[in-house]
RNA sequence: GCCCCUGUAGCUCAGAGGAUAGAGCAUCGGUUUCCUAAACCGAGGGUCACAGGUUCGAGUCCUGUCAGGGGCGCCA
């Protein structure tokens, strides 16, 4: 049973907002009319720990000067545990500093709340799925892969964190017209790896990968495929291969530290009758338009511009949009998740608004379907700057990259640029470069903090019981506010649905920690240090949890030794 | 042509409408009788692409321009 943090920045809103009623009940403010009220971390040490531009904001509704309001609401918060001193600064700011006395007592708060410490009460088991990178099963995943598998499962992360029952899942796209190319090309590879001239089919799949794999096949199943009929050969070399790259993609994710939890079939979906049910469903709602020998969903406007195919003309199967509608009437309909997230490429830019239509036209709420674009990655070559193209076969893959730079730093880097965010990866670089990468100074944080704690061990300190009141230099205060921000900090990444700001918060707290180790000693030969060393050791082992949990949200491991 | 994303220090990138715009790398100078120097301290470096607008207040919101990328399929 994990034990839920109440994220500091929260609980001061929470503060604020009960001092504008109060005060509106008592006469003493106007009304606040609804407002949202932001608690930002102060600029400027004079500023206090806090502030926030309630006032600001509420001068033009209450009628009154900002730094009157301020000051209403600064005497109103000021008799809180939490809060030390409150008071109103120009313009209209209210500036709030914690209490040194309620800070030292975090210290036990984190140790008791242990490795699920950062657990926030959001989500209320509220089930939430996530899907992420769901390539098409056509060869070994590369960078652009590997940058979406980071996004998505960053983002489950911390909504498991915030309270959220979260379903990780990979839509494995093993039917549609991709795979049918992708068959007829692994056949040609086939034969001619068997020593048969056929050519390659139109717009095939030129990468090195399928040669490979069709010696593999040939090596593991003989030659039989070249006397059977060609369209026999084709199924069965296809569920075969089907086979053999979802476990190839199972295991490159999993040098990202990724387990799924579903791994879903669409060619099973549609054999299912799943994808037929769901078409009928929205032709009774009236949704299906028959045109041109297709069958299309009709789109919002008036024309016939909105609409799109969901089953081919000429007797042709399902469209991957049409496919894709099933899916997520799966997900929402029969599967009943409150909340869908989605990471793509931006490749898939076009699908967005159709999916998201097609999610209204099911009779359910868009708003419960969320879409995360990230943006192409791009790799220096030397001078030049390389794209991907996965039919042509340009591409470096996620295994050659976790094998050169290494699975936490990739996931570091990865988890530090937005979606948003086109980026350049200098393989290179982040490979050389390794020993100067943040990454190693945050793990070296925490192999710092386990050096200590193994030191008092073999010294035999005892440390269970300790005076947390000696806690008072500024490097240790400092580190207790950092460490109790990782609740806040799920909680925005949460309301952002991002991981962006994990590696940011999780350098921060390295460094606030080495800013500590190098200020405070923690352990001494001297006897009279003693009562110093146990606080001290208790403070290092929050910090420890704060960091491990940080790091484990990342998908990044947490040496003990470096 | 239309839609979306991006433009912040030499490079790679953060930046919840608020206070003096940050970090890492790179550059320059310094630090080790002490729990890990993969560390620490200091310095330089900015017209937040450009032009308007909204606002008490804009890197952040709106409009336009320029530049880079992506999308606009009975591909996925």
């Amino acid at each position: 049973m994990p034990i839920p943090s109440m994220p500091i920045r929260e609980q001061l809103a929470a503060y604020v907002q009960q001092a504008l009623s109060d005060s509106e009940a008592s006469g003493d403010l106007p009304a606040a009319g609804s407002v949202d009220i932001v608690i930002d971390k102060s600029k400027g040490d004079e500023n206090g720990d806090f502030g926030t531009n309630a006032a600001l904001r509420l001068a033009r509704t209450m009628q009154l000067a900002p730094i009157e309001i301020a000051e209403k609401i600064a005497a109103a918060i000021a008799d809180h545990p939490e809060i030390e001193r409150a008071w109103a600064a120009a313009p209209g700011f209210v500036n709030i500093q914690l209490s040194e006395k309620w800070l030292q007592a975090q210290v036990t708060v984190v140790r008791d709340a242990g490795a699920d410490f950062g657990s926030v009460d959001k989500g209320h088991g509220e089930t939430v799925q996530v899907e992420f990178v769901s390539v098409n099963p056509t060869g070994p995943l590369h960078v652009g892969h590997a940058r979406g598998a980071v996004i998505g499962s960053g983002i489950a992360n911390v909504f498991e964190a915030a309270g959220y029952d979260v379903t990780r899942e990979y839509y494995v796209n093993d039917g549609g017209n991709q795979m049918r190319v992708y068959n007829d090309t692994l056949y040609a590879r086939y034969m001619q790896a068997a020593g048969h001239e056929v050519a390659l089919p139109e717009g095939a799949y030129e990468g090195e990968y399928l040669v490979e794999y069709a010696k593999t096949l040939l090596e593991r199943e003989g030659d039989r495929f070249t006397k059977m009929d060609r369209t026999d050969a084709i199924a069965e070399m296809a569920a075969l291969s089907v086979k053999d790259t979802v476990d190839m993609i199972r295991e490159d994710v999993a040098l990202l530290g990724i387990e799924y939890d579903v791994w879903f079939s669409e060619l099973a979906m549609l054999n299912s009758g799943k994808f037929d049910q769901t078409i009928r469903y929205l032709e009774d709602r009236g949704q299906i338009v028959d045109r041109d020998g297709a069958r299309w969903l009709s789109g919002d406007g008036e024309g016939e511009d909105g609409d799109n195919v969901v089953i081919r003309s000429g007797g042709g199967g399902p469209t991957y949009f049409g496919g894709d509608i099933a899916y997520h009437h799966d997900k929402f309909a029969e599967r009943h998740f409150d909340r869908v997230i989605n990471v793509w490429g931006a490749d898939h830019h076009g699908h967005v608004a159709r999916l998201k239509a097609a999610v209204g036209a099911l009779g359910l709420d868009p708003e419960r379907l969320t879409i995360i674009l990230n943006q192409m990655v791009s790799f220096k070559e030397g001078e030049e700057t390389v794209r991907f193209s996965k039919r042509k076969g340009v591409m470096v893959t996620l295994r050659e990259l976790v094998g050169e730079v290494g699975s936490d730093a990739c996931r570091y880097i990865f988890m530090s640029r937005s979606p948003d965010a086109q980026m350049e990866f200098d393989i290179e670089l982040a490979a050389s470069q390794s020993m100067d990468n943040p990454v190693y100074y945050v793990q070296y944080a925490h192999a710092r903090i386990s050096s200590i704690l193994r030191n008092a061990d073999e010294q035999e300190v005892e440390w269970e019981e300790a005076d947390l009141s000696l806690l008072t230099h500024p490097a240790e205060l400092e580190l207790i506010k950092r460490i109790i921000e990782l609740p806040d900090v799920i909680v925005s990444s949460v309301e952002r649905v991002e991981a962006t700001q994990l590696p940011y918060y999780a350098y921060e707290l390295a460094r606030s920690f080495t800013g500590f180790y190098e200020q405070c000693r923690v352990l001494s030969e001297d006897p009279d240090d003693l009562p110093v060393s146990r606080a001290r050791l208790q403070l290092v082992d929050a910090a420890r949890y704060a960091l491990a949990r940080t790091l484990s949200l990342m998908g990044m491991s947490a040496p003990e030794k470096m």
